[in-house]
RNA sequence: GGGUCCGUGGCGCAGACUGGAUAGCGCGUCGGCCUUCUAAGUCGAUGGUCGAGGGUUCGAAUCCCUCCGGACCCGCCA
């Protein structure tokens, strides 16, 4: 229990509990013992409200609560001080200061970086995220995904899973065909600039320029037929598109004229599309290196942004090779329609995801209330669609794991809803209780909605860049005596750690409405507040160099003040910590302990002087508890993907 | 239209899964603290019918129902 200081001191007063409640002759189920944390310190550390178990056994909450703290008087007791009853039902534990202090440095100080892990199962976790389309850059949406996934990863792997991170690169899509068609069109106009930034202009000039095509030839049409209501309604759509057109067009006139006109040129573009789509799933050469080439571009840029959060993946997966080529995906169709639960009808396939969830009995299990829509596996012309893709990679990577955990937008609810029905109806029902869809809201911009079929979106590259400048610009201020180098540095930790924080800080099923002020802010409750922190605590050690750790024994019961108190429990509470986000899948709460540490170590170091103390042992012990919070802080940071600085 | 999620001081959030003691924190505003280890810090003041209304309970921000508001989904897109 060494390396979960607060976990043992838990333990201890629901064994004294337990006791007490026996001799008392109170039956009580396990999980029914609950100790919470009480609001105001005065009332302890830990407390247990008698009330439900009083009622239930038929006695006063009151007169058990004073019963079990009479018995408590008799119990062996280490890291428990005292027990009170308080409050008319309540039982107070109140923690055993000095050797709480000396149990929680001791294993930080010997664990080193391992304090807040633990050995767990060894379970096989793949955790999929990010997993960005190849046809724009990463913007602040996939960012919180990137940052989740991320941060997911680190929480599981700390808890004790062999987690591998997977990118699953999504190139047998319509989108990615459509933007490759664009691509083959740009001739010899120069390329510039970032590789995915130009994918992502390429594809949206293509979009724009083919739905502007459709929509005129349609209001023609509607026109014609004296349809004005309709037509007007479709005329609406097509400003819209006109003015993305004209924003993009702004951007780089050539290309874009290369691209449009040659799509309003060209009879049927769709059609086009749709064909290089068709070869590229039968692995035709001019659509394999048209496609690839597309791909490989899109991706070397994200590769270059990710770096730079420092977010890295154990696998790339082409879907095209995992799911197409293989013949996966065919067999995924080849198995479902040998069940009843397929049906042809002109030509596509189709899944009865109804009759699955019924046959199932899985309606009321994934709390499902209506009718769950059908869903297509295969188009008219022999095409597979993304779930039935994303069916056969999920066979894959269940031979490469015990649990998958996917990082998708809360969009994507229903397919991955589908998804899982398509498991059971393959008779792979363990494993779709297996597979948990993370779903993370959308990040949202004020004033307009991101579209990436209109170029319209703020990368993660332009966040990360205006990030950095400003840390820069206040690393200057704050901090001139540094070198420009050194300041570089530091902006550039900063920047990137405040955009992370801004992006995990938030639990995942909340929108968040995306600002600069939100998202870079330096004060407070924020990734700056924290790394100071760190460099605060790192200039405390700096400053008193090695030689006090040989000076002999630290007096841990020299750490009494309230300060000191405080802290010594939030160190002490850092597994548990973990451990619950990784159980619960909430990374956030590494963020929210962060802060809150944080808060406690800045009042210690304002009320309580550690390099001036004059006793020895205090000063010792003093240190080692500044060194804790190091560690720890750096231990929560690297949880979160944060750099913790030594100077700020 | 149906379904899912969200709604907590002017703004941004935690607490809800597992009901428990006067609902926490940050920003903002106003006023303090640098001859003491980095003031990106800290102290005080200000500010809340926990969207509304019912219900369950000894006890509800938390569980249930209805309603209101917002987001998302309901494609041979992903």
């Amino acid at each position: 229990m060494d390396g979960n200081p607060f976990g043992a001191f838990r333990e201890e007063c629901l064994s004294i509990l337990r006791d007490a409640l026996g001799e008392e002759g109170v039956a009580i189920t396990e999980g029914e013992i609950k100790l919470t944390v009480p609001p105001d310190p005065s009332h302890g550390n830990l407390s247990f409200s008698t009330h439900t178990t009083a009622r239930r056994a038929g006695v006063e909450p009151r007169a058990l609560a004073d019963r079990i703290v009479e018995r408590a008087k008799d119990a062996q007791k280490r890291l428990v001080a005292k027990v009170e009853g308080a409050g008319g039902g309540y039982v107070n534990f109140f923690i055993n200061e000095t050797e709480f202090a000396e149990l929680t440095l001791n294993s930080i100080t010997s664990m080193g970086k391992d304090y807040g892990s633990s050995k767990g199962n060894g379970e096989k976790v793949i955790v999929e995220h990010t997993s960005v389309n190849p046809i724009h850059p990463i913007h602040i949406g996939g960012a919180r995904n990137a940052v989740i996934g991320d941060c997911l990863s680190r929480i599981l792997k700390a808890a004790g899973n062999d987690v591998r991170r997977h990118f699953y690169i999504d190139d047998v899509g319509l989108q990615v065909a459509q933007a490759s068609y664009g691509f083959g069109k740009i001739g010899g106009v120069a390329r510039e600039g970032k590789s995915d930034h130009l994918i992502g202009f390429i594809y949206a000039t293509t979009s724009c320029a083919m739905n502007i095509k459709a929509l005129r030839a349609e209001i023609e049409r509607l026109k014609s037929k004296g349809k004005d209501e309709d037509a007007r309604q479709k005329i609406m759509e097509l400003d819209d598109w006109v003015g993305a057109a004209s924003d993009l067009r702004a951007k780089n006139e050539k290309m874009f004229d290369a691209i449009s006109g040659s799509i309003m040129s060209t009879e049927d573009p769709e059609a086009e599309v749709a064909g290089l789509l068709r070869r590229y799933e039968e692995r035709h050469k001019e659509a394999v290196r048209l496609i690839r080439g597309l791909s490989e571009l899109a991706l070397a840029g994200f590769k270059e942004t990710l770096r730079r959060v420092d977010i890295e993946f154990d696998s790339w997966d082409w879907e095209s090779e995992l799911a197409s080529w293989s013949g996966e995906a065919d067999k995924v169709v080849e198995r479902l329609s040998r069940t009843d639960f397929v049906k042809v009808e002109e030509g596509t396939v189709i899944l009865d995801a109804e009759l699955t969830a019924k046959r199932f009995n899985l309606k009321e299990r994934y709390g499902i209330k209506t009718e769950v829509p059908p869903l297509t596996l295969k188009r008219s012309d022999g095409t597979t669609l993304y779930t039935t893709r994303d069916i056969a990679y999920t066979l894959w990577k269940f031979e490469r794991a015990d649990r998958v955990i996917n990082v998708i937008s809360i969009e994507q609810r229903l397919p991955q809803l589908q998804l899982k029905l398509a498991l059971y109806a393959l008779g792979e029902g363990e494993m779709a209780e297996r597979l948990t869809h993370f779903s993370y809201e959308l990040v949202h911009l004020p004033g307009y909605k991101m579209s990436g079929r209109r170029g319209r979106y703020v990368t993660f590259d332009d966040v990360i860049d205006e990030a950095v400048e400003r840390a820069y610009r206040e690393v200057s201020v704050r901090s001139p005596h540094l070198s420009e180098e050194e300041r570089k540095g530091i902006s550039e930790l900063v920047g990137v750690g405040s955009v992370r924080y801004a992006l995990i800080a938030v639990a995942s099923n909340k929108p968040i409405t995306f600002t600069w002020e939100r998202v870079l802010n330096f004060e407070q409750n924020s990734a700056p507040f924290i790394q100071y922190s760190h460099a605060r605590a790192s200039n405390i050690l700096l400053k008193a160099e090695g030689g006090w750790r040989e000076g002999g024994t630290p007096d841990y019961g020299s750490l009494n003040t309230k300060y000191e108190h405080d802290l010594i429990v939030r160190l002490g509470s850092f597994p548990e910590t973990v451990e619950e986000a990784a159980r619960t899948l909430r990374p956030e709460m590494i963020a929210e302990y962060t802060n809150d540490m944080v808060s406690k170590f800045n009042l210690f170091y304002d009320n309580v002087p550690v390099l001036k103390t004059k006793e020895g042992g205090a000063r010792r012990a003093r240190l080692r508890l500044v060194e804790a919070t190091k560690t720890v802080l750096a231990n929560a940071l690297w949880l979160i993907g944060i750099e913790a600085p030594a100077r700020m």
